[in-house]
RNA sequence: GCACUUGUAGCUCAAUUGGAUAGAGCACCUGACUACGGAUCAGGAGGUUAGGGGUUCGACUCCCUUCAAGUGCACCA
C-alpha cells in the first residue's frame, strides 16, 4: 500500500504546501461497516489545511482519485477518508503477488540472529512451562527466518550444580542400579523420580533435626543429605572420576528422554551450549570491567557494579572468594556466543521472573561497550498458571509435558473417531493425523496469547477443537484441499475476472497483508500476531465458502478464479501455521 | 517496603501501537436449501475497558493516583 502513502504525502504537499513524513500517514483497514478497503485518518492534517476534518478529507480524497488510477472512489465519514480500490487491482494482486511461490518469502536481509530457548535443567522432565518456552522459541525462530534473518537456534543446557547432585545422590542411595533399560522408564522421568526422592528424604531429616531442638534454618543446613550433596558438587568440580562418570551416565539418560520430547514437540536446535563448559567463563570480563571503571571492588575483594544512576541497585558480579555468580557466567556466555557467530541480534527466551536479571545483564554489556550489545533482547513470557494457582513440582501439581502431549493426541483421536472422519485411512496415517491435530490444538492454544501475558491452563477442561483453535484452522485447510482435488486444480494465473463479490475482495485484501504481518511478528517477537491473523483468514475463507459455490460457480471462468483464490488461501494458511510450528493435514 | 508486569463480556483472548458504535471464541438461545466436508455458517443476548482524576479534536492505549493479582529484590541458578 506504499503507493497510497506516497500519493497522500504528495497530496498534503500539493494542497497545503507542507512536507509530512510517510510514517505520519496513518493507513488502516477500513472497518467493515463502511465502504472501501483503505482508510486514512485526516485529523493530523487539519493543522496544515486549516480546515475542518471533513473538508480536508474530501480534498485529499479528490486528489488521490485524480492522481491514482487504482482508486475507484472514496467517501468521508467524520475525519476518516475511506478509499475504494478498483477490483482490477485486487485481482491483479492475487495473480501476480499472492499465487507465485515467492509470496511472503522475504529476501535475506543479511542479518544473523540467535534465539536461545528451552534451556532445561537436567534433573527433571519438562513441564507445561517449558512447553510454552519451547513453542515460543521455535516459532519466533521460524518467524525471524521468514522475515529474512539467518537464525541460529541455541539451547543452553543447565547440566551441573547442586540440583543435579541431588538426583545423583538419591540414585546412589535408593536406586539399586535402576536404569531406563531395566525399568522401562523414560530417562528424564527416571532422574526426576530421584530428584523427588531426595527432597522427601531431605525433608524427613529436617524434621528429625527439628525434633532434637534445632531451628528450621539450622536443620536445613545440617541435614546429612544436603551436606553429602554439597560434597558431591565439590568432587564434581574437582573432577572426581567416579562422580563425573555417574554424572555423565545420568545426564545421558536425560538427554535421550529430552530428545524424544523435543521430537514430539517438533522443535530442534542448531547449537547446544552446556553450562558445565561455560560456568567458569566471565572472569576475564571482570578484569576488563575493572580496568574500564565500569565495575568496582569492595574491601573484601568482591566486585560490583553501581547501577543506581540507572534506577537500579548495586549488583554483585564476582564473589569475594573470586568465584562466579550467575551474572558472571551469563556475561561470559554472551561473549562466547558472540565470538562463535557474530550475530546482530541475540534473543533470550526466558520467563518473566528473570526480567531484572536480564535488564542488568544487558545494561552491563552495554556499559562495557561489547559488540552486539545493542542487539540483545529478553523475550520475556508470563508464567503458565493452573486454576489452582502456580505449578509446584514439590506439591505434584506440575503438568508433565509428555503426559500432556499424549493426552492431546488421545483427545484428538476420540473426537476424530466420533465424527467418523477417518474411515478409509491407513492405520499409520491415522496416528499421524491424531498427532497433527492434538499438537495443533495444544500449540495454537499456547501461542495465540501474547507472550508477555500469563496464561491460564485448565487440565481438566480439555483444550477446545472448535472455534478459535488450531483444529478449526487445520479443518479449513483440509476442506480447501478437498475441493481442489475434486476439481483437479492446476495453478493458472491467466484467468481473468473483472468483478469481485464482497467476500472475495475481503479475502484477497486479507491475503495481501500476510507479508506485513510476518514483519510485525518478527519486530515484536510475537507468534500471537500470526496466530490471530491465520484465524481471521480461515474465518473469512469459511464465510466465502458458504456464500459462494466453487465447483458449481455460474461459469467456468468464475469457477477457475475461485479455485485459484482457494488455493492461495490454503497456501497462506499452511505457511502461517508452519510459522507457529503447526502442521496442516490434507484430510482430517 | 521498593521495583517491574498484568487487570477488557460469566470464562479464554483480540483491538492495526492515540482513531470511527471496544471485537472474536467458549458457554447460553434461535436459525442454515436432498449443494463443493456441519471440527462449518448466519443471527440473538452479554461491557462504567478494576475505580478516580488528568493530557486533546479523539484514550482500552499516554501521565498521576487508589485497589487487586503475579514476579523480582541472595556473595542461589
Amino acid at each position: 500500500m506504499n503507493f497510497i502513502i506516497d500519493a497522500a504525502v504528495k497530496a498534503v504537499k500539493h494542497l497545503y504546501q507542507t512536507d509530512v513524513a510517510s510514517a505520519a500517514i496513518g493507513l488502516q483497514e477500513t472497518r467493515k461497516e463502511f465502504e472501501g478497503q483503505i482508510t486514512i485518518v485526516t485529523f493530523p492534517f487539519t493543522k496544515f489545511s486549516r480546515k475542518g476534518p471533513e473538508q480536508t478529507a474530501n480534498e485529499i480524497g479528490e486528489f488521490l482519485k485524480n492522481e491514482l488510477t487504482e482508486v475507484a472512489d472514496f467517501n468521508v465519514v467524520k475525519g476518516f477518508l475511506n478509499i475504494s480500490i478498483k477490483d482490477e487491482y485486487w485481482i491483479n494482486q492475487l495473480y501476480t503477488q499472492i499465487l507465485p511461490d515467492s509470496f511472503a518469502l522475504a529476501q535475506p536481509n543479511g542479518k544473523k540472529v540467535m534465539v536461545e530457548y528451552s534451556s532445561p535443567n537436567t534433573n527433571k522432565p519438562l513441564h507445561l512451562g517449558h512447553v510454552r518456552n519451547n513453542l515460543l522459541g521455535y516459532s519466533v525462530s521460524q518467524i525471524l527466518e521468514a522475515a529474512g534473518y539467518e537464525v541460529i537456534k541455541a539451547n543452553l543446557v543447565n547440566d551441573r550444580g547442586i540440583h543435579i547432585c541431588k538426583s545423583m545422590l538419591a540414585w546412589q542411595k535408593f536406586g539399586n542400579g535402576e536404569t531406563p533399560a531395566s525399568s522401562g522408564l523414560k530417562g528424564d522421568h527416571l532422574v526426576g523420580k530421584y530428584y523427588v526422592l531426595f527432597d522427601k528424604a531431605y525433608k524427613t531429616q529436617i524434621e528429625e533435626l527439628k525434633a532434637t531442638g534445632q531451628t528450621e534454618d539450622e536443620a536445613k543446613k545440617n541435614a546429612p543429605f544436603i551436606k553429602e550433596a554439597q560434597q558431591m558438587l565439590q568432587k564434581w568440580e574437582a573432577g572426581d572420576t567416579e562422580v563425573i562418570d555417574l554424572w555423565k551416565t545420568m545426564n545421558g539418560w536425560v538427554y535421550a528422554g529430552f530428545a524424544e520430547t523435543y521430537k514430539q514437540m517438533g522443535v530442534n536446535f542448531d547449537k547446544y551450549y552446556y553450562e558445565s563448559d561455560t560456568y567458569l567463563l566471565g572472569k576475564d570480563i571482570i578484569d576488563e570491567g575493572l580496568q574500564k571503571g565500569v565495575f568496582f571492588k569492595k574491601p573484601d575483594g568482591s566486585v560490583w557494579i553501581d547501577l543506581t544512576a540507572d534506577g537500579l541497585d548495586e549488583k554483585l558480579v564476582l564473589r569475594s572468594d573470586g568465584t562466579s555468580v550467575y551474572m558472571t557466567q551469563d556475561m561470559g556466555t554472551a561473549q562466547l556466543k558472540y565470538n562463535d557467530y557474530h550475530m546482530d541480534k541475540s534473543i533470550y527466551v526466558v520467563g518473566n521472573e528473570q526480567d531484572y536479571h536480564f535488564k542488568v545483564l544487558f545494561l552491563i554489556l552495554n556499559k562495557l561497550g561489547k559488540a552486539g550489545a545493542d542487539g540483545l533482547f529478553h523475550l520475556s513470557y508470563g508464567m503458565v498458571d493452573l486454576p489452582s494457582g502456580k505449578m509446584k513440582s514439590r506439591e505434584g501439581t506440575v503438568v508433565d509435558a509428555d503426559d500432556l502431549m499424549a493426552e492431546m493426541e488421545a483427545t484428538a483421536k476420540e473426537q476424530t473417531e466420533a465424527m467418523g472422519k477417518v474411515d478409509g485411512f491407513a492405520e499409520a496415517d491415522k496416528l499421524q493425523l491424531y498427532h497433527t491435530i492434538g499438537m495443533g490444538a495444544l500449540k495454537y492454544f499456547l501461542l495465540k496469547v501474547d507472550p508477555k501475558k500469563r496464561l491460564l491452563f485448565d487440565p481438566n477442561e480439555s483444550v477446545d477443537f472448535q472455534g478459535h483453535t488450531g483444529p478449526f484452522i487445520q479443518y479449513t485447510h483440509a476442506r480447501i484441499k478437498s475441493v481442489l482435488s475434486r476439481a483437479d486444480y492446476q495453478l493458472d494465473t491467466n484467468i481473468v475476472v473483472t468483478e469481485l463479490a464482497g467476500v472475495e475482495r475481503d479475502l484477497i485484501v486479507l491475503l495481501t497483508q500476510f507479508p506485513d504481518i510476518i514483519q510485525s511478528a518478527a519486530n515484536e517477537y510475537s507468534p500471537a500476531l500470526i496466530a490471530n491473523y491465520v484465524y481471521e483468514l480461515a474465518k473469512v475463507y469459511n464465510k466465502f465458502y458458504h456464500e459462494k459455490s466453487i465447483l458449481q460457480a455460474e461459469d467456468e471462468v468464475l469457477k477457475q478464479f475461485r479455485l485459484q483464490l482457494s488455493a492461495a488461501s490454503a497456501k497462506v494458511i499452511s505457511k502461517g501455521m508452519n510459522l507457529l510450528g503447526i502442521d496442516v493435514p490434507e484430510r482430517m
